[in-house]
DNA sequence: AATAAAATAGTGCTTTTACACTATTTTTCT
DNA sequence: AGAAAAATAGTGTAAAAGCACTATTTTATT
């Protein structure tokens, strides 16, 4: 019995180079690869793979709503997030939603297949790297409880402070209140431990939050 | 008459999908990938490939001086950079260095190919992207003239904003009085075209000022 | 339908940035 | 040695950010 694979990915290397590690397993079919996340929610119902690799920075729709989706539509399909970034919040928000996976793009190929048959049989699969932090992060947030992830509104806020706009700006393109914005500021620096807009700036783009 | 291809990066998926796509081409001989710089500035005698894909980011070494040592060692050796970022100063640097290629992740099998033909021949290659905006930087570089070159003062302050450091902690740790540093950061704000703090964070990310 | 989380708006205050100037000293380059 | 660029320091003012609160309405989630 072989396990039917769909790759999304954007990066044509990544994609191409991993439906080529695949190939060689002989109980893995990749069955289609995709390079955006709107070509794959059109076309996956022709290909029904039982897992899908799935990059979480597709340019044209952010990888949580993108995985949302899929599942909405497909329910029984596992999902193995790919990504270079081992940013704690994605992860958990990712595994929220219903992923299966998580593995970054360090792993090597028999992590790769680990994880696709781990998962194939019901399981679930971790970079090593990331469980680790995750079991880190456990004790840090069993104080501080949910700070880390942010709500809608204080990602547009934080979008725009990247994007040089003063609170006053922000305010006026948001339709709400200078104070509201301050308020969503506040938070921002609590949650993502910064000091300033600075700080708020480097977090937004370690945290993928920018273009 | 094969091509002796070497690949360094630190995403074994990259690093292995590359070298599987590669090994589909007669002409190409992948002869050896490595995941660190060390390893490869180390091993790279052993293989003597004629064309190097290296990748940009590796963890142990900085992209420009691991390319400057290699070419140092091996001046015959052609590198082809491989980068998800399309930044220009970071392009134009390696290209000074003696860099003859440069190639985003997103390129595809062909491209790669043909990158890496035109290389071998003697050529220069660049993704079609980051010829376009390198063509446009020119346009822009020709009115405004030096102002993207920040001083040895300017840098250092612009490092210390993004770790978060107001300017009166700045000037104590410089030695400075306060005045100075609002100097040297109205001349950031001029030079780097930014409106407030938020962008010279971003512009000093773009432009590699921070690690 | 009830509860929790998020979004909204406010007051009052302090600190920090930003901007427009002038001016002197130190470095760097030719 | 002389000129240009960089680094230094200052005054004064306005705008923006940051902080500590309270409080109501709206949206999700169960």
């Amino acid at each position: 019995m072989t396990i039917k694979i769909a790759i999304t990915d954007d990066h044509p290397i990544v994609a191409n180079g991993l439906k080529k590690i695949l190939d060689d397993f002989a109980n893995i079919d990749v069955v289609a690869v995709y390079t955006t996340g709107n070509d794959m929610l059109k076309e996956v119902g022709a290909s029904l793979p039982d897992v899908m690799l799935l990059d979480m920075n597709l340019p044209d729709l952010e990888g949580p709503d993108l995985a949302r989706q899929l599942l909405k539509k497909f329910p029984s399909i596992k999902i193995i997030v790919l990504t270079s970034s081992d940013v704690t919040v994605q992860v958990k928000k990712m595994l929220q939603i219903g992923c299966q996976g998580y593995l970054l793009k360090d792993s090597d190929d028999k992590t790769i297949v680990q994880a696709i048959e781990t998962v194939y049989g019901g399981g679930q699969f971790l970079s090593p790297v990331i469980q680790q932090q995750l079991v880190n992060d456990m004790f840090r947030t069993k104080n501080q409880k949910q700070n880390t992830l942010l709500t809608r509104r204080e990602k547009e806020v934080l979008q725009l402070i990247t994007q040089e706009y003063t609170n006053q700006e922000i305010a006026d393109k948001l339709f709400i209140s200078l104070h509201t914005v301050d308020n969503h500021r506040s938070s921002l620096l609590q949650k993502l431990d910064a000091k300033n807009t600075a700080g708020l700036v480097k977090k937004a783009i370690e945290n993928g939050l920018v273009e």
